[in-house]
DNA sequence: GTCTATATGTTGATAGAC
DNA sequence: GTCTATCAACATATAGAC
């Protein structure tokens, strides 16, 4: 529990909020105390609860940009131009770029348990990308490139599953960038979605 | 937090491990006192305390049981007469298998936050299918049958996510079997895997 | 803005009666 | 095996001096 490293004894609400953070995603909300946090910013308690009313609004603060970022996701609606599964790649690069573009805030938000009243709303807001991912999924299906085996939505959440489990290894110093992890998610979920022409027409130019 | 369902009065180990994984794996160890873990057994805390002499040791032994399941999966070695990919086949089956069909237990072993000697000891032994997995992965590769974009080890990683994340959502009264779940995973991963002779070849018998 | 001191509650764990 | 009573440690949060 502790090796816990004072990454920046500032004290403007960005800092705190950095802090807080690290060092939930690190040993998980429930398991860190306010003193925890305090001795990242190398200030004392009182002194954090002078920026913060209490530490669950604290964990309120934490979560939010990322949050606001997933909901500001956004991907051409227009079926005629842009498929579904066009749109597809879209979201999934956008959410990998976020994840990847904040590990702790992501590893936050991602293992929330749910005891807290902020938890649950935070889970709650999380989910909207799950179900426009499914309804996503659910149209490439109906467009007809998907052989007729699995069911999309069970689908979707396995490509969900892949996201999310980028923040637990992903190394921005070592690895691909996340616009090729992103792509390799989806190649992966979808050389084996399409139907047998399909495959063999659009794995033809893989090799580059 | 409240909402606790005190799901068995017996008093037996089992019971008692049966209650703490329930618990556990429900608002997570740290957000779980012994008080929660007792109210589950209609017992007092102390009581609790004549079968277990400590919470850490209550946590280690709720772990031990999935942990010796994970350590206990086989498969043929010989490469003459199995591939590499049979054997994932038959690894991810397995692992499938295990986590659900014991959902708390997997999730509790899975969002282990290593906070304790115990979390990193179980996180450390769960590794060890994982790095099966990936020196099998590899051996794909170097059977031919990877188009040579994607590293194998990434690819092992994201088919390790897929099969975590089926324990969040997966209901075994709605839904797949396990047998058809790991059969779609390791599909949704390998078609897109396969050169683009192996995938024009192969995805021709996946009508049923 | 930060500190010392403290109020107040909860937790893990124990002692001892039954 | 279970209980009541209790402990020390630690948690969140506040009061008030500087």
């Amino acid at each position: 529990m502790r090796e816990l490293k004072r990454i920046t004894p500032a004290n403007d609400p960005r800092s705190v909020l950095r802090a807080a953070i690290e060092v939930f995603s690190q040993h998980g909300y429930d398991a860190t105390s306010m003193d925890d946090v305090a001795e990242v910013l190398a200030i004392s308690r009182p002194a954090l609860y002078y920026h913060v009313p209490s530490k669950v609004e604290l964990l309120r603060r934490a979560l939010e940009p990322i949050l606001k970022a997933l909901e500001d996701i956004t991907y051409p609606t227009n079926a005629r131009t842009v498929s579904a599964e066009d749109r597809i790649i879209l979201v999934v690069q956008q959410v990998v770029t976020i994840f990847t573009g904040d590990l702790p805030s992501a590893s936050l938000l991602l293992r929330l348990r749910g005891n807290t009243d902020v938890e649950r709303k935070a889970i709650q807001r999380r989910c909207v990308w799950e179900k426009e991912l499914s309804a996503l999924m659910c149209q490439v299906k109906d467009e007809g490139f998907i052989r007729h085996g699995p069911d999309p939505r069970l689908v979707a959440r396995l490509l969900i599953g892949m996201v999310y489990s980028t923040v637990e290894w992903y190394d921005p110093a070592d690895g691909p960038t996340p616009q090729k992890l992103a792509r390799e998610i989806f190649r992966l979920t979808f050389s084996g979605l399409r139907t047998p022409r399909e495959a063999a027409a659009l794995t033809k130019p893989d090799t580059p």
